[in-house]
DNA sequence: TCCTAGATGTAACACTGTTACGTCGGTGGT
DNA sequence: ACCACCGACGTAACAGTGTTACATCTAGGA
C-alpha cells in the first residue's frame, strides 16, 4: 500500500520519527511563517530535512500535501472550537463559539485561507477532506439545537448553524482580506462581537 | 511615464486597438474559463496576441496585471450592484442589492476569489485598489442610510453596512469554496434569501 | 536628417511541480 | 543462510512559471 495512503498519523502532535509528521510540521510551519506563495515542495522538503521525493513519497505530491493541511487545519480548529464550551447559557456558548473561531482564524491566517478561501490555486478538497470540515460544522449544528431547545434561537438548526457560521465566516474572511476599513484590531474585535450579537438576534424569537 | 502607470484606459469597453485593454480582456476570460491557476504571463501573452514583455510595458509585471484584473472587477461588480436599484422601498432595495451581489458573484466566480479570497497568492491590493473597493462598498453604506433614513434598520450605517457586507460575502464565499452542504443551487439561492432576510431583521427597531 | 524614447520579441535566468532512474535497506520466503 | 523483492530515498532531468537583459524596430521632435 503506497504509504501515502495509510493512515501512519498516529496522533495530533508533530512526531519528529515519523517522517509524515515532520514534513506536515515542516510545511504548515512554512505555510504560517512565510504564506502560501512560499509553501514550495522544495522548500517544505528542506525544512523537514530529506529531498523532494520524500513529499511524493508520504503525500502522493503537493495536492496530497495541501489536503493534509487541509485536514489538519480543520482537526485543530475543530479542538480549538470543542475547547471553547464555557458560557453557562446555550447562547452564551455560542457566543463564545464565535470568539474562539475568530481566535483561531486570525492567530492560523494562513491555514484559515487555505482551508476556506482556496489560497492554494490548484488544490480542491476531496470528498474525505470535506467531510473533515463537515464534521467541524457539526459542532456548531449541536451547539445550536441546543440554543433552539433552550429557545434562545428559533428555526431548523442546520439552516440556523450555516447562517450563523456565513456571518461569522463573513467578517473574518473580510478582515484576513483586508477588506475592514476600520483602524485597529480593538474596533474589528469589538465590532464582530456587536456583528455575533445582531445576529444572534436576528435569529431569536418574537420578543427579543 | 512608463505606459503601465498611465490612464490609457479610456473605458471599461476591451478595446482591440487598445494593447492594454487587450491583454486586460485576455487576461479576464482566461481567469473566468481556466481559473486563477491557469492565468500565466506567457498564456495571457499568447491569446492577445503579443509576447511576454507586453505584460511588462503595460502592466509592469504580473501584480500589475492582476491589480488591474482587481480593479476592474470592482468596477464591473459596482456597476452590476448600481444596476439592482429597483425596489420601493429602502429595505427592498437592499434585498435587491444582496441578490445583485449573489448573482454578479455566481457569474464571475473566479473573479470575485481574485477579488476577495487572494485567489493569486503573491498578489496583495495596492492602497489605491482597496480604495477601488471603498467605493463600491459606499454604495451599500448609501443604501443602508438610506434604509435608517426610513426606519426600515436602525444603527450607524457603516457599521450596519459592514454588517451586511461580512452577512452576505459570508454565505458567497462557502458557497464557491464548496463548503455549502445543499444539495442543489436553488436551495442555496433559497437559504440566501432567507438568510438576508434575517440578516435585515437582526438590524431592525425593536418591534419586527 | 538624425536621434532619442518607448514598444516589442528573443533568449536566458532562477524557480516551480513532477518524474525517471539508480541505490540502499529491511522483510519474508525458501 | 541466502535471496528476491518492495518501499523509501537522492540525483538529475523535464516542462512550465515569473522575470529580465539585450537587440531591434518604429514614431516623433530637434
Amino acid at each position: 500500500m503506497a504509504p501515502h495512503l495509510s493512515s501512519v498519523q498516529t496522533d495530533g502532535v508533530a512526531n519528529a520519527t515519523d517522517p509524515r509528521s515532520a514534513i506536515l510540521a515542516a510545511a504548515i510551519s512554512i505555510l504560517r511563517s512565510e504564506g502560501a506563495g512560499a509553501l514550495t515542495v522544495r522548500s517544505v522538503a528542506a525544512a523537514a530535512g530529506c529531498s523532494t521525493t520524500g513529499v511524493y513519497t508520504w503525500f502522493g505530491g503537493k495536492n496530497g500535501l495541501v489536503e493534509a493541511i487541509f485536514v489538519d487545519g480543520f482537526k485543530r480548529f475543530g479542538e480549538a472550537l470543542d475547547a471553547a464550551k464555557r458560557g453557562n447559557s446555550a447562547r452564551k456558548h455560542l457566543a463564545a463559539l464565535g470568539e474562539a473561531y475568530r481566535t483561531w482564524a486570525l492567530s492560523n491566517p494562513t491555514h484559515y485561507m487555505v482551508m476556506f478561501a482556496k489560497a492554494v490555486p490548484d488544490y480542491d478538497p476531496s470528498d474525505d477532506a470535506l467531510a473533515e470540515a463537515r464534521a467541524t460544522f457539526d459542532q456548531l449544528v449541536v451547539a445550536t439545537q441546543a440554543a433552539v431547545a433552550d429557545n434562545a434561537l428559533r428555526g431548523e438548526p442546520f439552516e440556523l448553524a450555516h447562517h450563523l457560521w456565513a456571518g461569522i465566516h463573513g467578517y473574518i474572511s473580510l478582515e484576513l482580506a483586508g477588506m475592514d476599513l476600520r483602524a485597529n484590531e480593538s474596533d474589528r474585535a469589538e465590532a464582530f462581537r456587536v456583528g455575533l450579537q445582531r445576529q444572534l438576534a436576528g435569529c431569536a424569537p418574537a420578543v427579543r
